[in-house]
DNA sequence: AGCTTGCATATTGCATGCAATATGCGGTTT
DNA sequence: AAACCGCATATTGCATGCAATATGCAAGCT
């Protein structure tokens, strides 16, 4: 028999599950940083041997999530101001990227469903819901990324993603910042409307540097520890 | 007793010198795109048992050099055309940032090293020897790199290099391609010597653009397989 | 004949056991 | 009293064994 859509059988291997849980563990600062990953207290937490989560930890230390110190154990890596600066150094980048690519390969459908994203996040700010104005914002700066049709540069923003997602996890931001941040949106979207790439790649540049500001005053508040 | 400086002593755990030793056989295409990686193979091969053999191939897969099909193994990863394409576009973009941080950071020590690669470099063109000239060329966009001093940076050029070696290793260039390729890194360090960021950010995306161009040429004439 | 079905084999995924290395403490020495 | 040394403990790294899943082939069915 022909099935319209083959469904994707959900093929879970324990490794696999165990790094996105601990993901997002680490992403969500539940595991706050430098803090000391131990094999056995992690396998009790989890219920599972050591062979799945050693093989779960090397996957992440890949990442970056995780540091890896021979016969010495595993610990969430560091996040210094430092490393948050070079990261949206590099974001910056891949952003401006994004929006070159994107302004010229997005169709009318993708920027119709950025454009329905956008209002809904406006409509978030206007109601000062600051978690649904995050979730929107992420959406859209992810559509933009999926316009630009590059697998290689979206695998990179989201890895880098993943790792400053931890400092901007608490990161709030001014009323005055919150507004500017909304104004930047829509010149981005009067970018694309315009197909203008290099317009777009500007404001997104621009935005990044002005959103690691904000993130860099909020850890100088000392939200989040220096490595050792 | 104190020591002048503590000598960091090689450890060597085996799935760190099992990635190592896998990582080259794969950038240098010992290993060929899409061939399976059997663990009971491999284990043969390094002496080892399955255990580092798995952390190790979990590692590779995170950096993109292999697939994991679960329950059915690992290959080595595919790279279509397109991968390439995309891997450059976005390389472009990194070298670029490099460009812009490295002239506005690099010190006049960093900068006589480079000059010194580039001679070096140049003297190779001269003899029309293509390992060294590409030794030389690698390491001076490593340096170029390292004088913009940003760690993330860094790790994500290296990490995607090892990607897209695998697609140079085999190419070779024309003989005005390769003129025109010195050229161009002789208006770099021009641009490095006048700090002028936005001209030497222009100059590398440019530089990379092409060398994407000689690399797809060389990749049409069917050098390596794409994914099944 | 082509397709499906069932079993035998091979390979992967996970758990456990053993050896090697690091950590912490008590005793000893200066 | 402070520092050093050595041993006991805990943790990591690697090897191996068992269960689960995939692959290949041959027999049976339509």
């Amino acid at each position: 028999m022909t099935v319209t859509a083959t469904s994707p059988i959900r093929r879970l291997t324990l490794h696999d599950e165990v790094v996105a849980r601990l993901r997002e563990l680490i992403v969500r600062g539940e595991l706050r940083p430098n803090e000391r990953l131990g094999e056995r207290e992690l396998c009790e937490r989890f219920e599972i041997s050591r062979t799945p989560l050693r093989e779960a930890l090397k996957v992440l230390a890949a990442e970056g999530l995780v540091e890896l110190l021979p016969h010495r154990g595993a610990r969430v890596a560091g996040l210094t101001a430092g490393d948050v600066q070079h990261m949206f150094e590099v974001m910056a980048s891949l952003e401006a990227l994004s929006g070159e690519l994107a302004a010229t390969r997005i169709t009318a459908e993708e920027l119709a469903e950025i454009d329905a994203l956008h209002a809904a996040m406006v409509d978030a700010y206007r109601e000062r819901d600051l978690p649904r104005y995050f979730a929107h914002n992420q959406a859209i700066h992810e559509r933009i990324i999926l316009a630009g049709r590059n697998p290689v540069l979206r695998e990179v923003y989201q890895g880098l993603n993943g790792r400053m997602r931890r400092a901007r996890y608490a990161a709030n931001m001014s009323e005055d910042r919150w507004l500017a941040a909304v104004r930047e949106h829509e010149a981005m979207l009067a970018a694309l409307h315009a197909r203008d790439a290099a317009g777009l790649a500007a404001i997104l540049r621009d935005h990044l540097h002005k959103k690691c500001e904000v993130v860099l005053a909020h850890l100088a508040d000392g939200d989040l520890a220096a490595p050792s």
